[in-house]
DNA sequence: GTCTATAGTCTGATAGAC
DNA sequence: GTCTATCAGACTATAGAC
């Protein structure tokens, strides 16, 4: 009898499998980021993804584990921005492109932010390891470079975690509280608004 | 028999009531701060507030009822700090003062900043009236201000509803977002660099 | 792989004793 | 006014037929 030793033998996954996973993490993400983990429920999503609570149970052991995949899946994506800040770039350009790249993740995904929201704002219980860990090290980093360039009269003198920070809020706010701003506005989000007001305030921010 | 025909007898509280009561609200506050209507149970409200669920229900007609009277509270003293923004004043100033009234409640009340968050994040479904209603009234209001300033030269030329949202977004994120400013620090929200921060930041976006 | 049926728990809310 | 007891429905998750 031949037996691989392998603990993970990666089984590949049929096309159906693949796509009702898909279909799963799909709803997952919608009833997540709207209620929160502890607002959601097995049936909302069984239901947006076109499957009996039964079956969705068959694809995943448990809600924990949907809402896990979800977030760890996100985390990824969402430092990427940052890291694609370059230490040996134009300073002002650099960190224009990263508030650039980061609105468009709004525009892109805003479900997305605001499953990283919802997290958040409850206590991050599921995340907090993953903010003290690998995202602080990646500020960290970035904020020492931001620190070179102001020490280097490059641009202003400024607080580099508050600049990340500000930016993070600004960007990420269009997303978030996306049904205040179209309250307020009367009209949809305007992206393109948003960005060209951004541009300005960090160019007029950033200058030495 | 003597009825008086007002049907809104506005019986006094005695101060046991009054108390619990207000145990009541300082626990709902507290729950729903962070874990949004859905995810917020009776139980948990009842056990933070020291009381049975029953006796709850005894002060409150429902779980609708707690949330309701948390929201309607907050909604005048969220809008308060912009009332208090003057078209007579200096215009800097003025936005700046705004600015630091906002950053403070962030400071002092954070769970209440929380409460907001989570409603609007999770689609307003309580709110979005006030927000088309009350909310845009006043803040087209003070756009219009913000815009004559602009014109005038007083301040540079700016969108007056994105300047609005950036001072929103920046302020309350160091209260939404506490954990992750924790986690990524290191250490407790320093909200005085916060504000000197923003200071910096308002101060020369609005320059001319 | 997908279903029905259901176990076992938690939820918002009520009844009724004291 | 406050409690114990309890309801009906919703909840996560499992068992087992097909």
């Amino acid at each position: 009898m031949i037996m691989t030793a392998s603990p993970a033998e990666p089984k590949p996954l049929t096309r159906i499998q693949t796509k009702n996973r898909a279909a799963i993490l799909d709803a997952g993400l919608e009833v997540f980021s709207t209620y929160g983990f502890r607002g959601s429920t097995l049936d909302q999503i069984a239901t947006a993804a076109g499957l009996s609570k039964p079956n969705l149970l068959y694809y995943f052991p448990s809600k924990e584990a949907i809402h896990a995949e979800l977030l760890t899946g996100l985390l990824t994506t969402w430092l990427d921005p940052l890291k694609l800040m370059r230490a040996d770039g134009d300073p002002v350009p650099e960190l224009l492109g990263y508030v650039r790249r980061k609105l468009e993740m709004s525009r892109q995904f805003p479900r997305e932010s605001r499953l990283f929201a919802n997290e958040i704002l409850q206590g991050a219980p599921r995340i907090k390891a993953a903010l003290s860990g690998e995202l602080k090290t990646l500020v960290d980093a970035k904020a020492q470079v931001i620190s070179k360039w102001s020490k280097a009269g490059l641009i202003t003198e400024i607080d580099p975690h508050h600049l990340i920070f500000s930016i993070w809020s600004l960007t990420q706010h269009y997303a978030d509280f996306d049904v205040q701003v179209r309250a307020v506005l009367g009209r949809d989000v305007p992206f393109d608004e948003a960005e060209q007001y951004l541009v300005q305030l960090f160019e007029k921010l950033l200058k030495p």
